[in-house]
RNA sequence: GGCCCGUUCGUCUAUCGGUUAGGACGCCAGGUUUUCAUCCUGGAAAGAGGGGUUCGAUUCCCCUACGGGCUACCA
């Protein structure tokens, strides 16, 4: 059975392009019948943010991916912290240091930031003789300096070896050892570093497919030395290309986002906004996400994660970078509001549609479907719903000056006049009759009844608008726009 | 600097050696509409450069350029 996770640490809120890792994680799960696991790689204790953890389960539960294993759910590969994990770590760095494939090794930070002045320094085979470490030194002197000092555990690298590591997209990549760190393992704090608790977990909870960010690609080889190491299969791994700022320079980054006004975040956190505060449907945002770094639903787009689940498949995967287009993601949510049963719109979103519901009733599925194709977001609501619950608190006045070129003061009566004397379904016709054997500008009169129930000139369509709100209300409005320019 | 990955319209992508290089978003024009939007039709727009291999390369190989990632006792 396929086996996969997601395994976020928790730093802070995870963006779109940990989103994305986890959508293609759970599509592939979905597509192969398979299990999702959720894993928390919460191994630095400085870096630990408070709500993180919840975050990401409520990102998860807003976008409707379904956790089969998890810190909440359980399994029977736990527990699913890493945090929690620590005698489990204990015991396989034990089994390494007895292989000899690990060693202790007790140079300080200090000495390490100072061995680094020197650009191209490396802790390797070639240099691990220049440290204090239990290969360097004789045995009974590494095993003083281990009770009485700090130390960390490295893996042992050998020298001059070539490596083959596969990855799904990317097929063979050779690496010679050399180039290879002997990497830290277990850090002073008695915790282990993402390299060795990362083997180490996806072994024990029989992970088969490893689907992660491009980031990654590098640390392959040593990952593979670990898993050698133990004597351990090697799970498949395929890496996802990064998605990238909309300028294609650098990953997508919190920063760049901030600084160009547009969110990477699914939802809110603390006071910074997220995608779905911005007015995006979640699966819109599912859909525009799936696209980034490959080509299964680009084609008729699905916004069902089971649907799309079906189309899924990693051939379909891209290697170069992605850049995030906000627009794109824009037209994607415009395309689903547009097609999304109102009343569904209304019940999943009650606060956009509060007022409207309040004012118009029942009418208010009407005015929901008269406007959902005319916006993106579902932000945009509270400007178009405007006119369907209050008056224009201002007029464009630069309009009205320039239909009053073409027609003259008192031909606005016609509009008064015919409102008031015709049914609501007949106003529009017999405005259009009395324009026409008067000679006035049947166009400039409608943008000018327009700007009177509006504002301005755009719009639904004012006839509409007219037989919500009533002809009392349309009369009030345009008496009064009329008033304001006599006034003036 | 070192190691690794990548490169098709502005952007996301199709193409599995032979195509007028296709679609989507955006952009432009036209149509529909009282307006804006929606919707419909049309248009401009791409294989980084140089070498090979081949009857033939966007596609396979090499070099260069450019971009990106990694280079922490962070993940």
């Amino acid at each position: 059975m396929v086996r996969v996770r997601f395994a976020p640490s928790p730093t802070g809120p995870i963006h779109i392009g940990g989103v994305r890792t986890a959508l293609y994680n759970y599509l592939f799960k979905l597509n192969k019948k398979g299990r999702f696991v959720l894993r928390i790689e919460d191994t630095d204790r400085s870096r630990r943010v408070d709500g993180a953890e919840k975050y990401i389960y409520d990102v998860l539960d807003y976008y409707k991916i379904k956790v089969d294993e998890g810190p909440r759910e359980g399994g029977g590969f736990g527990p699913y912290r890493q945090s929690e994990r620590k005698e489990i770590y204990d015991k396989h760095i034990k089994l390494l240091l007895d292989k000899g494939c690990a060693y202790y090794c007790y140079a300080s930070k200090d000495e390490l930031i100072k061995a680094r002045e020197d650009k191209g320094f490396s802790y390797n085979s070639k240099t691990r003789m220049m440290f204090k470490n239990s290969i360097s030194l004789k045995e009974e002197e590494s095993l003083l300096l281990k009770k009485k000092n700090k130390y960390v555990v490295r893996l042992k690298v050998e020298a001059g070896v070539d490596l083959n590591v596969t990855d799904l997209l990317r097929g063979t990549i050779k690496v010679n050892s050399d180039n290879l760190e002997d990497k830290i393992l277990m850090k002073e704090d008695g915790l282990p570093t993402y390299h060795f608790a990362n083997v180490v977990d996806d072994h024990l909870m029989r992970i088969t497919t490893v689907i992660r960010g491009e980031e990654w690609l590098p640390s392959l080889p040593t990952h593979k030395l670990i898993y050698e190491s133990f004597g351990w299969k090697m799970p498949e791994t395929i890496h996802l290309p990064l998605i990238l700022n909309p300028s294609g320079l650098g990953k997508l980054s919190k920063r760049d986002a901030f600084k160009n006004n547009y969110s990477i975040f699914p939802i809110g956190w603390e006071k910074l906004g997220g995608l779905k505060e911005a007015g995006f449907l979640a699966e819109a945002q599912l859909a525009y996400i799936s696209q980034l770094g490959s080509s299964f639903n680009h084609d008729e787009v699905e916004f069902d994660v089971d649907k799309m689940s079906k189309k899924f498949k990693l051939s379909a995967l891209q290697r170069g970078g992605a850049r995030f287009d906000y627009e794109k993601a824009k037209s994607i949510n415009q395309k689903i509001l547009s097609k999304k049963d109102s009343s569904l719109l209304i019940s999943e979103n009650p606060k956009v549609f509060e007022r409207l519901i309040k004012v118009t009733g029942n009418n208010a599925f009407a005015v929901v479907d008269s406007i959902k194709t005319r916006v993106s977001l579902l932000t945009d609501f509270q400007k178009e719903l405007n006119p369907f619950v209050q008056d224009p608190n201002e007029y464009d006045m630069g309009a009205i000056k320039n239909i009053l070129k073409s027609v003259g003061f008192n031909d606005l009566n016609i509009l008064g006049e015919n409102i008031q004397l015709s049914k609501t379904n007949s106003i529009k016709e017999n405005i259009y009759k009395d324009s026409q054997t008067k000679g006035v500008n049947f166009g400039k009169l409608m943008q000018f009844l327009r700007i009177s129930l509006v504002g301005d000139l755009s719009g639904p369509d004012v006839f509409f608008i007219i037989k919500i709100v009533g002809k009392d209300v349309t009369l009030k409005r345009l008496n009064s726009l009329l008033e304001k320019i006599q006034k003036q």
